[in-house]
DNA sequence: GATGAATGAGCGTTCATTCAT
DNA sequence: CATGAATGAACGCTCATTCAT
């Protein structure tokens, strides 16, 4: 029985093995065969090596923003909410750690820094909901009056630090731990 | 006139076109040249492409933990102690950015995991100042009680995302936003 | 119009240029040339070079032990057998010179030791024509009761140098001549 | 205390190591090395390292051809003067195993085959005491009437195929053995 | 649409040889 | 004379991409 969607299977294929090798661990012929079709058949797809990587990533993050919304009540106090997406970004990264190694990689390579520069320079983004909730932050004097960037750094690097040493087996995570880390975060950024 | 110490010219070339261009982005090919001297000419300085990578780093974080023990002083107050630290570390990074992208690479490449798996999992070494920092600031409940690894990430992920952001151009730091931030990073750590 | 068999053009290729040039005189890109393919073509045959040489050897091995055995009779007397199988060796031989070059080269490299040594240590492999034969011989008190490598060396030794030299102009054979030195081969093992 | 005699130690350093691993595996550097000189001085003793191989050669010929003259006596009868030789050149490659390495690699390559064909193409040299033997055997009708390079094949060639069964292992020669063997060889030559 | 054989530029690395000291 | 650092062409091999079928 044949997948129709093979173009969903060469994401899929290029996911795993990229997260699990890197970039170059994981030649074209390589995801082809993992996807179950030939190499050139990549290329109806996506334009390039290049292409199919942006396109992963930005349906990963498509994923995780969904993700996030769900149960994100707006009414609830600014603390309750952060507290909520950061966690809801921790669960996601921990139930899809390939998806995490994916995006690791992705942001630490030249298609990452290209992206972001874009986005950064771009119009602010309606449906930022990180963004929205910082500067509501900051307005309301809830949150230290930085500029947004270092706000992101102080609540999601420690994030995705804590991620890395879950994913190479430095910690194993818990949820007293990863709520009290969690909370930590938020002593970071509160006044 | 030739600079005598092809080495160092070496290990210059490569560190430059490695922070700006990424392992795979740097052949040796191009090392070379921009050293101003011959493909085989590295070979007698390293053994291979990965120890000229691991030497690079080496030196690196040799610099780093130097200019973090200048004015470094046990006697002062713990808080005192981790803001020297961090600052130093920030300042550190920002004067310079190309280091700061190669230790960013390294860290996120086979080398740079097998490197911190050996040292967590090694003995407690003795010059280690952070771990030392870190521990003696739990024991006397001044640090919130948490592995290791998640202070790590409480103290420094914002401050590498924070470099991220200033060295891509996201952001422009100055000496307030810097102190505001590691202050931040404390408030993060601390109970 | 190409040939469609590119297998079998690359091993063409190899077989020359190597009987000619010696494994080291015959480089990849070389073999790619004179076989009218590419570089990276021959990968997709031979997982390496050394493959492309085992391979190559087996092949040669194989046309050989066929050769000998057409018209081989179990029931003739032993000299008789043996002067069939010695004669059918240096026609072989004589018709294929580059064959013979290969295989000379091949077996005076680390190649051919490994395989000479595996056959020895390994059990007796049924289908070796040859050590049936002088065991049978020894049995029978037909030969020289001798170490069975050192049979091989009065009757194959004489017969490769001779080889040898009419391969590179020495001597010039004819079947008067081959004749005769089987023959003496024959008087070298037999009692 | 120094070695006086550089080019000696090349030649011992060049000898051991190509015995060892063949000419690819020895380069220039290594052989240097060993001999306990710079690379550039082997330059100053040989013009390359085709000349510093074809004079390793010569030299290990003539040791070995004085090795065969010693206790050598024309008036003996032809088949002991033959087991006389063909023993003491058994002997000689039995205690210098190495050389017979080395000489065993040199005619299988392009030296060695030019070589061979200077000496078969110039003029008979009169001091080549296994050609006059020879020569001798045929005229008085004691061995086959064959031409000059068969009867060597037919006399060495079992002869070096024994020694590179013993170098590499797969017998172990004794006193006995050997006797047998070239008593066998002469068989062969023998009307 | 799909295939997968073919390409060839590019990689990391080696080593015989040269030459300034 | 001797050194050994430097060279650079050449090697075996990889892989993103193309294109005839």
């Amino acid at each position: 029985m044949k997948t129709p969607d093979k173009r969903h299977d060469i994401m899929k294929a290029a996911l795993e093995l990229i997260a699990e090798r890197g970039f170059h661990g994981a030649p074209m012929a390589m995801i082809a065969e993992k996807a179950g079709v030939s190499a050139g058949t990549i290329y109806r797809y996506f334009e390039n090596k290049e292409a199919l990587i942006n396109d992963l990533n930005r349906e990963l993050e498509g994923n995780i923003m969904k993700s996030l919304q769900t149960g994100y009540l707006r009414e609830k106090p600014l603390r309750e909410r952060f507290l909520h997406l950061a966690s809801a970004l921790c669960k996601y990264l921990l139930d899809h750690p390939v998806h995490f190694r994916f995006i690791e990689q992705y942001y630490n390579s030249p298609y990452g820094v290209n992206l972001r520069r874009e986005r950064l320079l771009g119009k602010p983004n309606g449906d930022d909901i990180f963004r929205s909730l910082f500067e509501e932050g900051i307005k309301q004097q809830i949150l230290k009056d930085l500029p947004l960037p270092l706000l992101f750094a102080l609540a999601f690097g420690p994030i995705l630090a804590m991620m890395r040493d879950h994913v190479f087996g430095f910690i194993v995570l818990n949820d007293t731990l990863m709520k009290k880390t969690l909370e930590a975060c938020w002593d970071g950024v509160k006044r």
